[in-house]
DNA sequence: AATTCGTGTCAGAAAATATAACATTGGTTT
DNA sequence: AAACCAATGTTATATTTTCTGACACGAATT
């Protein structure tokens, strides 16, 4: 269901319009369109925005959280669990995050529902 | 939380922008105003809207709806049950609802809720 | 030093929404 | 029947919001 304008989900994610539409650009979301091609997000959408901005502030790339959600029919959301990774991806992914010390996988799967409080 | 536009109310309620701006007029509803003066409705702005349309299609006017809602500081949602009416009002208005041969308040009552179709 | 990534910023165009005025429709009243 | 009124449609014009695309920038990488 898309209902939501830019700059409600701005609100409700603390990005800018820019980081939005980049994430967008790099397939992380794919938020629907108005007939006049305005940008319409669900409350998927906005769940799986905050759970990008987690990982990103654990210091992931965007490229690694799109391997993360690299699956056929399965975008970003629409699943409890992320995808089984492979051995190397796995490898891959760590190694990426010890780089930049940030402890490994925590908050971001626990994501689910952080939006509730938006919601009395 | 004000997070709908109006184009997305209109689908939830099907009803037109003029009809709703209209019944903000009549001050049926108090949609909130971005900084750039868009309406911008809750969901219960959108419950009050089809508990609105629904008293509309049970032949009460806009001036007995408003009646219903008089309140001091509850507009048309935040309160379990509309508000008790004294008998004066309370004949007034079933006069007006048999004059259009509608059965009484029925529906309307039970509009709590409706909008969870729309979420999964 | 040259690239790349994520983001900021700006310009110009198009879409969505706002208000206001006037028109129409149906029922009510005189 | 003529005049009214309530609710809604329609149209015009103004303003806000969003879009795309280009260029800039700082922090890493190479």
């Amino acid at each position: 269901m898309p209902i939501l304008p830019i700059s409600i989900v701005m609100q409700l994610t603390d990005l800018t319009a820019r980081q939005i539409r980049y994430y967008e650009e790099q397939q992380l979301i794919s938020p629907a369109r108005t007939e006049g091609n305005k940008r319409m997000f669900s409350l998927n959408d906005v769940d799986a925005l905050l759970e990008i901005k987690d990982y990103l502030e654990q210091g992931l790339n965007v490229a690694g959280i799109r391997k993360l959600y690299e699956t056929k029919e399965t975008p970003i959301n629409d699943q409890a669990e992320p995808k089984t990774l492979s051995d190397a991806e796995l490898r891959s992914l760590l190694r990426e995050e010890m780089k930049h010390q940030a402890r490994p996988f925590d908050r971001a799967f626990h994501r689910q529902g952080d939006l509730s409080r938006f919601f009395k």
